[in-house]
RNA sequence: GGCGCUAUCGUCUAGGGGUUAGGACGUGAGAUUCUCAAUCUUAAAACCCGGGUUCAAUUCCCGGUAGCGCUACCA
């Protein structure tokens, strides 16, 4: 029987590390819930990571609608750090790989290479003369002050092949001799006020090094990030083993694009790549996670409706695809049809108690304060026929205006009949109702007695009372939105209606 | 330009050396309850191209093409 090391070594970390540059990503939104399934899926733990390294970029605004997109998706995190409180960390890793002679520093001004970017000549690997630099001059320049960026000292040169072997793409190796010089250490930072081995100034460390070095110390099991990062993860392995320990398993996710084929980005796209508009707009959130699931992962059966529970239970990093996914959303309109339809059926999965106030806001919004109760009875009516939340509003804001809105009165006229005979009908109702009590039995009998009379067929005689009594041809069945409106306000609109009916003489 | 990754209906995907290439959304047609919605039935719709391996390739291999990513002192 082999021999397996103690479970709870094999616990999983798995960490989401969003750089507050903006509102929170559908993209990101996705990379988080992925690693949320995959720890939960192993009873590992989800960490949460700022990785707000970049000072001229980072806002606080930005911190804020991340955590509000977070909170809004309700999935829980263990754990939470912020990279700018560990810049002491970064630091000493920077020192330790600088003193192993595994970095140099780039005296370069910042900015100076831009330009030389591909040109015939081939891949830019570093700034001419900085590798080579004797320590000796390295380090009477930094005394005096100048100020410069610590870059690592990719081996190369001696045909060295990096590997490693990531969950969803498989085995990757790259030369060595292709990857770049890459900073650890930006030229810009703060004056040190402790001995430092590298020089007068700490320079603020870049995502490589302040992510490597907090994945090192955090012990990160498994990265599971965007497939952007697929060949940065040659220079996390050098990193990983700069500082000296075993690198974690890497997954990488195939990336989110848009109908065009470009990445998601709020310059080109708008509104659509921000989890808060499917928020607004009233997406729920178990249905958003489901969709956003369905993206470049399978359960590999033919499922597609999960709930959170069947997710984590269905969640492999087998099951991940490797091509790109299309949100497929256009001008007309703004949501994937497939996020549409996800959403209408968890809408309707979801029990009408839980539903009902999670509607109230968008009729708050709307201006309408329907009483929680009022709305609780409304909400089966409308269930059905929503697929976004902001749909209950237009689909039953007559149940909560006092006065209808005008409406054109020759909807009151049935199919293949005339103004008198709508006027018959609401009359004839008009006697009915008086004497009929307000249940979906009472109206049920009612009204089809009072159709045959007439001798109309039920959907000739309910369209004149239904479009009275809602103010439009379409609405939820009839005898139980009557029954929610009550006796005194039905009657009330059907003589409104026939008042209208004068009007078309 | 260099390097890397990817390629099945419009979109999301399943599949895999021999299949009527499956499902879902969306779309068209029909059925159905008082309208709408829902539901049901049904139709149209895909293996990027070229070579190789093989009795057989959409599936494996190579090349091409296209798309995407990286090539920043962004992440």
């Amino acid at each position: 029987m082999p021999d397996s090391a103690p479970s709870a070594a094999r616990t999983p970390r798995v960490r989401f590390a969003p750089s507050p540059t903006g509102f929170l990503h559908v993209g990101s939104a996705r990379t988080f819930i992925f690693n949320w399934l995959y720890a939960r899926h192993n009873h590992g733990t989800m960490v949460l990571r700022l990785d707000d390294t970049d000072v001229e970029r980072n806002t606080e605004a930005s911190v804020q609608s991340i955590f509000e997109g977070l909170r809004w998706l309700g999935l829980s995190w263990d754990e939470e750090y912020k990279q700018s409180e560990r810049l002491a960390l970064h630091r000493r890793q920077a020192e330790a790989i600088f003193a192993k002679g595994l970095a140099y520093r780039d005296f370069t001004p910042a900015h100076a290479g831009d330009d030389n970017q591909s040109g015939a000549q081939g891949a830019w690997l570093c700034n001419p003369g900085m590798r080579e630099l004797s320590r000796e001059e390295s380090d009477r320049r930094a005394a005096s002050g100048e100020p410069f960026a610590l870059r690592y000292r990719v081996p190369r040169g001696q045909g060295r092949t990096m590997r490693f072997v990531d969950s969803v793409y498989g085995e990757q190796s790259k030369l060595a001799d292709e990857v770049e010089d890459f900073a650890l250490l930006r030229s810009v930072g703060v004056p040190n006020d402790r001995s430092s081995s590298l020089g007068l100034w700490d320079g603020n460390p870049t995502y490589h090094l302040a992510s490597c070095a907090d994945d090192a110390d955090l012990r990160i099991s498994h990265i599971i990030r965007g497939q952007d990062h697929l060949t940065n993860t040659f220079k996390h392995l050098a990193l990983f083993e700069a500082l000296g320990v075993q690198p974690p398993h890497f997954a990488h996710l195939p990336l989110l694009v848009a109908p065009d084929g470009a990445k998601l980005s709020k310059r080109r796209h708008g509104p659509v790549v921000s989890v808060t508009t499917y928020r607004d707009a009233g997406f729920l959130p178990q249905a958003f996670v489901n969709f956003l699931c369905l993206l470049g992962w399978s359960p590999k059966d033919d499922r597609e409706l999960l709930n959170l529970a069947e997710l984590t239970q269905a969640f492999t990093l087998e099951g991940v695809n490797r091509a790109n996914a299309v949100v497929n959303f256009s001008d007309s309109d703004p949501f994937d049809p497939k996020a549409v339809w996800l959403n209408a059926e968890h809408i309707r999965a979801l029990p009408v108690a839980e539903l009902s106030p999670q509607i109230q806001p968008f009729f708050e919004q709307a201006g309408l304060h329907p009483s929680p109760e009022k709305l609780l009875a409304v909400t089966p009516l409308i269930r059905e026929r929503i697929k976004l939340l902001r749909d209950a509003v237009s689909a039953a804001d007559f149940f909560f205006l006092p006065q209808l809105p005008p409406y054109d009165p020759a909807e009151l006229i049935p199919q293949k009949g005339d103004a008198a005979l709508a006027r018959r009908v609401l009359q004839h109702a008009l006697e009915v109702l008086a004497t009929t009590s307000f249940d979906h039995d009472s109206l049920d009998q009612a009204l089809r007695a009072a159709a045959s009379r007439l001798g109309l067929k039920a959907g000739q005689a309910f369209q004149p009372i239904r479009v009275a009594v809602c103010g439009r041809k379409n609405a939820p069945p009839l005898f139980e939105t009557m029954a929610v409106l009550g006796h005194e306000l039905c009657l009330a609109r059907i003589r409104q209606a026939e008042a209208r009916l004068e009007s078309l003489g």
